[in-house]
DNA sequence: TTGCAAATCACCATTTTCCGGGATGCAAGG
DNA sequence: CCTTGCATCCCGGAAAATGGTGATTTGCAA
């Protein structure tokens, strides 16, 4: 028997996914939280296998939740729920502690799944979450690609040494070569990167993933 | 029926997984490949579902395959094999574009749940995997809280701008503070994140997560 | 061969950073 | 009341970065 945890502050969509939930034979919904802090409290007065819990929630949101959650009982898994497919929500909440994201929108088999997923303490994200998520890295590693094309070696190994606080000076005895060239190769980066300075320069070259 | 594709240097590992996923009725392997090139040339001839990839190969290793396969064919899903538990593993073949990531030492039932979930474009990781990425986000998390505490919002709002590229006397005019009030915080923030000079600032700042 | 791009080195004026001080007002907390 | 931390301001000199211009060698590709 899963035990789980609903945390949602629209009554009747709790309403309505207990009534599903509680369907099927393996599933025993053992609390109701309308806020984040009710989901602590729940989670500190009995056992909970997975917390079932909606993003967008007043007070406390579902983020700061399960954090916290994740802080005090990292035996209870959580799964993140929420109407909106966006990047940043999904990968904060991943960040967070959460094991899973289910769409809203998206059927109750996926939400099943997800459930006896997590309770083996498997990942799951539902298909258009993965999807949004593949774009993004896909997008990051496209601008890597680009942005590590224009540099040559030299001046990879220069930007480095810039950017782990290096003088100019420094680099050069480092590399055996002339403070001067370094000076250029600085001065190339600065123009490739479009960079005004060296503070800007580190920035974007995070930014483009050129350093890690 | 699932169309599978294999991909592993050792025939023997090949052979066995081969006969356990024939075993099960909706699943039928189309191709086995030793290499990432092969696995291409397998894509390009026929129809493929699901690419089972393990990460250790020679010549176009796993990760560089992903690459090339989620550009070329998209609609195929990639799963990550591999004996290593190891987080940069995961995270690069998961940027490169794979659904799902198992380790060789799990038993069958987590290969197939992962098969069927990454069939509907789901995304799975098994449970150990999950463990590794989840403390590795929880890590940075912390470390995240114990170096922000350290700077005060006034200190954070100058080491934006400074990274932006800013000058110290454009600081002052865009926060409506002397430069020489600027100067002092930038003489605290090197303190702080005991950098030497602007560069390694934003380094620093970049792996403490204090910048995005 | 010709031409181009990368890497190398050089000079120099101007700006900015870096580092050592010192100083004030203010708010929170013991 | 007094300490502590924060934000504010000031100065001066050494060191480094910035921007402009020019030049040589080397290797590769058209």
């Amino acid at each position: 028997m899963i035990r789980l945890v609903l945390a949602d502050d629209h009554q009747m969509f709790v309403d309505g996914l207990k009534s599903l939930l509680e369907d099927e034979g393996d599933l025993c919904v053992v609390g109701e939280a309308k806020s984040g802090y009710e989901v602590l409290e729940l989670c500190d007065r009995e056992p909970v296998d997975i917390v079932i819990l909606d993003i967008n929630m007043p007070g406390m949101d579902g983020i700061q939740t399960s954090r916290e959650l994740s802080k005090k009982h990292p035996a209870v898994k959580i799964l993140g729920l929420s109407m909106y497919n966006d990047r940043d929500y999904i990968s904060d909440i991943l960040k967070a502690g959460a094991l899973g994201y289910v769409l809203k929108n998206t059927g109750k088999d996926s939400l099943l799944t997800a459930i006896h997923t997590l309770n083996e303490g498997s990942t799951y994200l539902s298909e258009e979450v993965s999807r949004t998520l593949l774009s993004s890295f896909m997008k990051a590693a496209q601008e890597h690609h680009t942005a590590e094309e224009k540099l040559s070696d030299r001046e990879k190994e220069v930007l480095e040494c810039i950017a782990s606080g290096f003088t100019t000076h420094e680099i050069g005895e480092k590399l055996f070569i002339s403070k001067n060239t370094v000076e250029t190769h600085r001065k190339n980066l600065l123009y490739k990167l479009k960079a005004r300075n060296t503070a800007e320069l580190v920035n974007k070259a995070y930014k483009q993933r050129l350093i890690q």
